[in-house]
DNA sequence: CTTGACCCTATAGCCGCTATAGACAGCACG
DNA sequence: CGTGCTGTCTATAGCGGCTATAGGGTCAAG
């Protein structure tokens, strides 16, 4: 193994992502397939290893991996619009936007829900349950 | 068909969950087989009907199907603690509140990464992709 | 020369549905 | 009676994003 090349799981610890996770990303051609080893070890370089960084960032910010494909794409081309990559930033920022509100209306009515609960009873009177069941 | 019993579609309608769903949960033991008619269809009762309104409103309120599997099991017997579904339920909420902190870290960074970008670039300077790209 | 850590492929499973294909049931209209 | 139409039936495969398992091969240290 020459000089600055690394194996799969070398590539998994700099990035804390699993070794399979990686070959995963292989499969469906968000990585491009290494050069393999004499011994048919996937050989990655340093270009590998930012790439995947910056996949493993992507999804640390919660975007989809077709998202992280596009960005990827996007990334790639010096000539194209800026605005391609703000479009993709903000709609991700608007969906999680949304989903923060549906979840927070989710705990208010978990809250009122379980605060209820008397303590002790049995389910014959479980006001919790009540609560639940529709009407 | 007698009266009061009702086909998978009047469930559906009833309910707002798709035919597929209900037989997917009967599949999955969530709900119980129905009888069936002389034309080999599903034929529910109104108790069916109750089951699956419960059903709808735990996944309304978030809850896994094998926690509702549990809701369920411990609705039918009276003389189990209340605790039980009090527990089921703190831990849920647990986890949303836990979500939603995630969510809104997530949030956070995403409005910062995407208040850099300057518009009209193209992506040889794109800021939001600076912003990404871990160094 | 064996041990143990690492690597390989291929396949199946997780959750909670959703989609597709191909066939049968039941009713209205001509 | 036939023809359409809508609704229902079964069975199977697919979605995202991994994770687990089985059954091997490789390589360096002791």
């Amino acid at each position: 193994m020459k000089h600055g090349e690394l194996k799969i799981g070398d590539l998994a610890r700099e990035t804390r992502t699993k070794v399979v996770t990686i070959r995963y990303y292989e499969k469906i051609g968000l990585l491009p397939s290494p050069v393999r080893s004499a011994g048919n070890y996937r050989s990655y370089d340093a270009e590998a290893l930012e790439r995947l960084r910056f996949v493993r960032r992507c999804r640390d910010l919660g975007f989809s991996l077709e998202n992280i494909r596009e960005l990827l794409e996007l990334s790639l081309d010096d000539e194209r619009a800026c605005s391609d990559v703000d479009e993709i930033t903000a709609a991700h920022l608007a969906a999680v936007e949304r989903k923060i509100a549906d979840l927070q209306a989710l705990a208010h009515e978990l809250q009122r829900i379980a605060s209820r609960c008397s303590g002790g009873g049995t389910i014959s009177n479980c006001r919790i349950l009540d609560a639940i069941t529709p009407h």
